[in-house]
DNA sequence: ATAAATCGTAATAATTGAAGTTACATGAAA
DNA sequence: TTTCATGTAACTTCAATTATTACGATTTAT
């Protein structure tokens, strides 16, 4: 399978915009993470559905985010993106009629549900605000290292 | 992406062998799992090599279980199966140069590794036998509500 | 021996969902 | 009116599991 990295993508994505002033193309972002412009606006097309961006048409258009990076959760992302699966291990029939793998589906559900919920309740924790925080420090860093 | 559904499909057949006297066909198990008997092979042959069923050829040939069912746990198949992979939401990249991608894998990735940890140690501590008192719990319980 | 049952395994196709691409319409600014 | 950029539909590519086909190897029964 294929894994889905779209929110890592809208991440690496916002956090470039958060850095600069002004708007950004789809171009420039789809440059920044070696990707196709389509790509990018197929899924800030999300964001902007749930208000976190706004995009302008034309010359002098782009992207800008709307929110505040403070409010901004990664589990708010997740969600914004669809909810998508998140583990790429499951069940081979969600709805079996044998008693044994009902039992093979009960203990591996609950296992999934609480990973799950913890994964979430970590999404939940984390804004981009706490990302630029930590991209200023690596940057900073960075130059203190090469200098 | 299409979910790996192995870990599923091996307890599925082991509860099923465990559950009757002597051994099964790679064809009855198919059966039992609504799949094709070479899947069964391929996986089943994964078990064999750690020692924990055994196999013989031939007619009245077919698998048996040799391990002991309260010692292997879910998280001894899941490494059997060679580990594969658990979550379908994953980095872009996984070695960036850019800054701005190394904080968001670091954030996504610390928030993984927790709930990875928390789903192992969940498996550790469910065996064979766990699974396969909870059925004949389960089995109980339809025969009571049966009568 | 011979036949039948069963595993062992290679090679290939089907399936699924994300990602990438192409094409073109729409709208905004100079 | 030209140019730049988004909005979207349609299609292709890609990656990984699962399914299928085919055939060889081994064991039991007669």
């Amino acid at each position: 399978m294929k894994h889905d990295s779209r929110l890592s993508s809208v991440l690496h994505a916002l956090l470039h915009m958060a850095e600069r002033e002004g708007s950004m193309t789809s171009e420039a972002l789809a440059q920044c993470m070696n990707t196709n412009p389509v790509v990018v606006r197929r899924t800030m097309g999300l964001l902007r559905q749930a208000g976190l961006v706004a995009s302008a048409r034309g010359p002098a258009g782009g992207w800008t985010i709307t929110a505040d990076l403070g409010t901004v959760t990664l589990r708010q992302l997740h969600e914004v993106l669809g909810e998508p699966a998140i583990f790429a291990i499951g069940n081979r029939n969600e709805t079996p009629d044998c008693l044994v793998e009902q039992s093979v589906n009960a203990a591996l559900d609950a296992a999934f549900a609480d990973a799950e919920a913890l994964l979430l309740d970590r999404f939940a924790h984390v804004t981009l605000a706490d990302l630029a925080a930590d991209f200023a420090r690596r940057h900073a860093e960075r130059r203190a290292r090469s200098r």
